[in-house]
RNA sequence: GGGCGCAUAGCUCAGCUGGAAGAGCACCUGCCUUACAAGCAGGGGGUCAUAGGUUCGAACCCUAUUGCGCCCACCA
């Protein structure tokens, strides 16, 4: 029979297609739109330096669930897509390309030509990655796609750096910064990463002026020692009380410091003495600012030294260090030496050691930002998923210091100030000035620098939406409803998107953050370049579908944790697929009929037809899981979700509901046939839209073979006739939107209504039976099972219910009969009536025998009964203890102790009848 | 120096509001049963890191401890 879907799963043969599909449809487009209610995330652009990696197809299948979720919830869904141009990280890659294909350097080139190329490499890369988040199934509105250093964002940068400006929160300042020497940039504090490093402390005696002993002070960097300005003590140091205000030479120089108090040295440490260098370190400067001291720098933006230190200049900072210790021990200034651990900052991007350089530079002031961001989380505006991030994020705002966000770069935002040539003043404005503000002369020069990348970033909740301008967009989307991301990038990103958006609009820019770990490979290390152990999303995708890829991320993972890559888990994933397609495919088997029409389905709505036990089960079961699902996805469970996706699908429809229902589908009559179809259609249905989210392309391409909602029979028949004829050119009818005319095409699954549960007052009671009914196919299977020579033949079998479930065993005969694979089932009354010699087991609601010629021998059922007798007695004697503890019975709620007595009551009457049973076979052993 | 996470079956991991320890893979035994061998049926396997505590009841809450990992921090 002919199903137009193919003996197995392959994704490649439908996934581009599908995608195609939904594209056309302008399914993906969010358009405000007053009658429905808003929901928007904004994805975290991918940098334009390179292609997508796991933990981009991690974020963004978290953020296509919630999408496509949401819009099936009927909320008008915006998922805005966007790219970074990633200032630093692009600059690299493009100087590197252009020294590897012209042998230039950036300077040579030009800062205009630079940028030529940059462009250039944006367009290519930018669009790669674009068309590689549309493999992963993202169903973002393209049409608003942005880029972070686009015409849009690039005014947002502008226009909210001058309001920063105007109200004091950026300033221009002379401080030290983190310079990276090899990138020739200034870094903010979170781009430096700290490490400990084996090292070396030197102590060295500086002499006194006076010509006594000095004073000792330790170093790990003795090449400063050209830029001390002083030796600080603490003032209640007893040790040092007499020399404060006395000078020291700087050993080999002639030049003269003071020995200075002040509360920053601490005694316990090295000789309790310490050289201050402000130039050079961060508490250093704060000392030298306290005591007003003179700031001199001996190493340069390139690492080498200055003319400060003589005859060093221009060497480099280490092979200053080395000849410089060299030198101060044959002069016996060394005192000693010795290894130790010693924090080194490096550059995130290149991993060049950090060099702290006074400089020029543009802040941010970040006290008066923080406060209303820290707000946000604590008042409950934003929420942070899995919660304990939020201690984090408000723990490093308290802590955050201002914010250094000039880079010495080109790729970027350039900085919107102008010098004054005539009186050296600057004029900040959106829009470049034709005079200077204060002097009124043209002669202006725009800075020199850019901006860091995560300033624009910062803005892009709003920004993407059209912010300065007040657009529709903005006013119905934002906030924006989730953020999406990995734990990585809070601080960058997170932190200074809210203070951004509190500071501009007022509000969160979004209400939660969704935090994941990141994506490891097999043996739980971090995927990288170096280790070459990363993995390429569309290489699985090729391999395994999407879908798979998708489903793999999101199951059995918990949100905020890191998880490992694992083949097996994808093969898994791949599995489930292939599941749910050939369980669809035989589905539509059934639905078709010999011309490729579609068979009449019963009207199951409730009330209609004559719903069989197992119809009832199915639909009860499916109801539930909407429930629970639903109730997940509502509270970010989506892993959880997924999983009771995954045991409505295989565990519940595939394996108990399309067998109990083959039987009716062979036989049986048409009207009862129409039922079993229509629950077939109609949970399967359910299931694709509960699956949907996160697996969209296959539960896409099934849908698109089965039978519209509430179409009539004749209607269903023609629109069957269009798909067939629609599939055979590979093109499924309804997706592509050439149904014949005047049929019931089906409507996209994507813009399919999220399901809703329904129960009947006669489910609960069918169920019921059924399970009675599937307890004891498990056991009889089980029997077959541990036969000795397990018998593949039919098996007699004959069944003893237990008191009030008569009715439900005669019901369910004919399931036994099948499912448990059975030549006969006969219905007894009493023990008598079993046959003298059978192998037996007990279940919640009956016994049951197999005649023993059938199966197998005495010492296996004896085994066999004896270990179920001992596991039954195990949990008698545990809930009898429970029930006999007054507490217990006083305490607890009454369904749980009610619970638990029905539980014994039931384990004890099995109990008891495998008692007998074991008697009668130990008397036929002996 | 602070802070956080993890520790559950051989492996990788779920486990929601405290109320009979779960999945997938691997393993063992049967099955090419007319949707599916990317499958079906059955089975074995756990002192929930350790020690206390709270509770009628703890994998889950509290306190310590151990091991692994991460983040933050201006300790010469």
């Amino acid at each position: 029979m002919e199903t137009n879907l193919s003996k197995t799963y392959q994704p490649k043969e439908f996934e581009e297609r599908i995608y195609e599909n939904w594209l056309k449809s302008g399914s993906f487009r969010a358009v405000p739109d007053k009658a429905k209610k808003p929901f928007a995330i904004v994805m975290p652009p991918p940098n334009i330096t390179g292609q997508l990696h796991m933990g981009h197809a991690l974020d963004q299948t978290l953020q296509d669930v919630l999408t496509r979720w949401k819009r099936m919830q009927g909320y008008c869904a915006l998922w805005l897509p966007g790219t970074d141009h990633a200032s630093i990280a692009t600059e690299l890659k493009v100087a590197d390309e252009i020294l590897a294909s012209e042998g230039k350097s950036k300077d040579e080139i030009g800062r205009e030509g630079f940028l030529e190329r940059a462009w250039e490499w944006k367009r290519l890369y930018g669009g790669k990655i674009s068309l590689q988040m549309r493999k992963l199934g993202n169903s973002c509105d393209w049409e608003r796609e942005r880029f972070t250093m686009d015409e849009g964002c690039n005014k947002a940068v502008r226009e909210y750096f001058v309001r920063l400006y105007e109200k004091g929160l950026i300033y221009r300042g002379n401080r030290l910064v983190n310079w990276c020497p090899s990138c020739g940039t200034t870094l903010s504090d979170i781009e430096v990463e700290h490490e400990e490093k084996n090292g070396t402390y030197w102590y060295f005696r500086y002499p006194g002026v006076d010509g006594g002993e000095g004073i000792t002070v330790a170093t790990s960097r003795p090449e400063t020692m050209f830029a001390d300005v002083a030796i600080a003590v603490h003032p209640d140091d007893g040790r040092y009380s007499g020399m404060i205000g006395q000078k020291v030479f700087i050993p080999l120089t002639g030049r003269e410091i003071p020995i200075i108090a002040d509360i920053y040295p601490d005694p316990e440490k090295g000789t309790g003495a310490v050289k201050i260098t402000p130039a050079h370190d961060q508490n250093d400067f704060e000392v030298g600012e306290r005591h007003g001291l003179p700031r001199p720098s001996c190493i340069d933006k390139k690492a080498a030294m200055t003319g400060l230190a003589g005859k060093y200049e221009g060497m480099d900072r280490y092979a200053c260090r080395k000849a410089w210790v060299k030198e101060l021990e044959e002069g016996g200034y060394l005192v000693k030496a010795e290894e130790k651990l010693i924090p080194i900052g490096s550059c995130y991007r290149c991993d060049t050691v950090i060099e702290p350089l006074l400089s020029d530079q543009w802040f941010v002031k970040m006290k008066d930002l923080a406060g209303p961001a820290i707000q946000a989380a604590r008042g409950g505006d934003l929420r942070h998923v899995p919660d304990r991030f939020e201690k984090i994020y408000i723990h490093w705002l308290e802590e955050i210091r201002d914010w250094c966000v000039s880079r010495q770069l080109w790729w970027g935002h350039r900085v919107p100030a102008y010098y004054c040539g005539q009186c050296g003043e600057v004029t900040v404005s959106a829009e470049a000035p034709g005079q200077c503000a204060h002097c009124g002369a043209a002669e202006l020069q725009q800075d020199n620098d850019v901006l860091d990348t995560w300033f624009s970033s910062a803005l892009w909740p709003f920004s993407t939406l059209g912010w300065p301008e007040k657009t529709e967009e903005l006013e119905y989307f934002y906030p924006t409803d989730v953020l999406v991301t990995g734990y990585d990038i809070i601080f960058f990103w997170v932190v200074r998107m809210v203070f951004s958006g509190m500071e501009v609009m007022g509000e969160t820019p979004f209400r939660h953050v969704y935090v994941h770990g990141l994506v490891r490979d097999s043996d739980g290390r971090k995927m990288s370049k170096s280790l070459g152990n990363g993995i390429d999303p569309l290489e699985i995708i090729d391999h395994y579908g999407a879908d798979a890829l998708r489903f793999m991320l999101i199951a059995g993972t918990s949100p905020g944790n890191d998880m490992r890559f694992q083949k097996d888990k994808l093969e898994g994933a791949r599995n489930f697929a292939n599941k749910l397609w050939n369980a669809s495919r035989f589905v539509i088997m059934n639905l078709l009929d010999e011309d490729g029409g579609f068979r009449p389905l019963a009207d199951i709505s409730s009330g209609g037809a004559a719903l069989k036990d197992e119809d009832m089960w199915i639909l009860a079961k499916a109801g539930e899981a909407i429930d629970e699902i639903t109730r997940n996805m509502e509270k970010f469970e989506l892993s959880l979700a997924a999983q009771k996706i995954y045991e409505l699908i295989w565990s519940e429809y595939c394996d108990w509901y399309i067998e109990l229902v083959k039987g009716r589908l062979y036989g049986g009559d048409e009207a009862d046939q129409a039922v079993a179809r229509a629950v077939l259609v109609k949970v399967l249905k359910d299931m694709l839209k509960l699956l949907h989210p996160f697996m969209p392309f296959i539960t896409e391409e099934i849908w698109s073979f089965l039978p519209a909602d509430g179409a009539s029979a004749a209607a269903l028949t023609a629109a069957a006739a269009g798909t067939t004829a629609a599939a055979g050119t590979s093109a499924s009818a309804a997706a592509s939107g050439t149904a014949a005319a005047g049929t019931a095409a089906q409507a996209l699954l994507i813009n399919a209504a999220w399901p809703s549960s329904e129960t009947g007052a006669e489910w609960l009671a069918a169920g019921a039976r059924l399970e009675k009914a599937m307890e004891a196919i498990r056991s009889i299977r089980n029997l077959r099972a541990e036969a000795e020579a397990a018998p593949a033949k039919k098996l007699k079998a004959f069944i003893m219910p237990s008191e009030g479930a008569a009715e439900a065993f005669a019901r369910e005969e004919a399931h036994i009969k099948s499912l448990a694979g059975l030549a006969s089932v006969t219905y007894i009354n009493s023990r008598e009536e079993a046959p003298a010699d059978a192998a037996s087991a007990v279940t919640g609601s009956a016994e049951i025998f197999i005649p023993l010629d059938e199966l197998l021998d005495y010492k296996a059922e004896f085994d066999r009964l004896t270990k179920e007798k001992t596991k039954l007695e195990g949990e008698i004697a545990r809930i009898g203890a429970k029930l006999a503890n007054e507490g217990f019975v006083k305490k607890a709620p009454e369904n749980v102790v009610e619970a638990e007595r029905a539980r014994l009551a039931n384990y004890e009457e099995m109990a008891a009848k495998i008692g007998e049973r074991l008697a009668m076979v130990e008397k036929k052993l002996i």
